[in-house]
DNA sequence: ATGAAACATGAATCAACATTCAAGTTAAAG
DNA sequence: CTTTAACTTGAATGTTGATTCATGTTTCAT
């Protein structure tokens, strides 16, 4: 499926994405019917399938979406931190005040764990990735004892989740 | 619906609860098909309404078990901890070791999330209030700092559900 | 201005279940 | 041994909803 080739054709699948991440939001994925995202789009339905293959084919889309917006959203506030434990207590607001904001769209992420598994830990690891090289980065400093990075960065992404929940 | 009135009618509750979460916590619930549950369980599509009113019914049914069973299993680890931070210890190692060894069935309390939503924010609360209870005591007693327990109770609680992930 | 490529439309298709039910089988009390 | 309540069966029902497609409309490069 390729890229819209005018205007229009941007236009409309831009429609169809913002009105398929504020259904799945509030419904969920499995009650969101296609009809319901196009009928939000302004649509017809049969539009749908012109920008997108399938239905878990537009989640997809959101979910990894949402990982790109998350980052963006943290990385902004957390720049200039003078250290890693403020940086740290920056990002936990951070994240938490990104899931308050988008929390419909925060619900994706969430249930991608069960209708796109491979996303969801996608969506995660990367995190845990970034996060871990920053601890070893810290404990390097000697900001913060050194110990189990991976499995802190993990511990302090769960932390964040369910505080955000 | 009332509970079976011969042993063979308890047995048959059983044997389908028993499919019922082996194949939600395989397939997820949505995946899952009542025929994939009764021909796991041996007995005919039609047995399945006998025993329960319908496919979220066994679920929620499944949930709140599961949660009995995971407070049963972690006070049996922790029993006789001598304070509140060994206590905490064995009791994330013992969540962990949980989530391990019933990997399918704690899939089942994730799905929670978006199939019956109140059985999963019990699930939680139930644990947190309790939590939240002993680091209040702990406290109390001078073995922790005071401050903010609920939020220390969502924290650990998340920190846990993601180590177990 | 015009024709081909893009795009839009929504009725029709098709398969997948959840649930029901009428008919048969088994348990166990008296 | 009866009898009846309890249980079992699986074919039939009915709905839902994703996806397709043939037809019509719009865009835009030339």
């Amino acid at each position: 499926m390729s890229e819209p080739k005018t205007a229009r054709g941007l236009r409309t699948r831009d429609k169809i994405l913002k009105a398929a991440a504020s259904e799945f939001g509030s419904k969920g994925y499995h009650e969101t019917g296609i009809t319901d995202i196009t009928k939000t789009a302004g649509v017809a339905l049969g539009t749908f399938y012109t920008y997108y293959k399938s239905k878990e084919v537009v989640f997809r889309a959101l979910v990894s979406h949402m990982g790109e917006l998350t980052r963006e959203w943290i990385a902004k506030r957390i720049a200039g931190a003078p250290d890693r434990l403020t940086a740290e207590r920056m990002g936990i607001a951070a994240f938490i005040e990104f899931a308050r904001e988008h929390k419909d769209l925060y619900r994706i992420v969430m249930e991608a764990q069960f209708v796109a598994k491979d996303s969801y830990i996608e969506y995660y690891t990367v995190f845990a990735e970034s996060y871990t090289r920053n601890l070893a980065d810290a404990a390097e400093k000697g900001e913060i004892r050194s110990g189990h990075d991976e499995e802190r960065a993990w511990a302090l992404i769960g932390m964040s989740v369910f505080l955000g929940l």
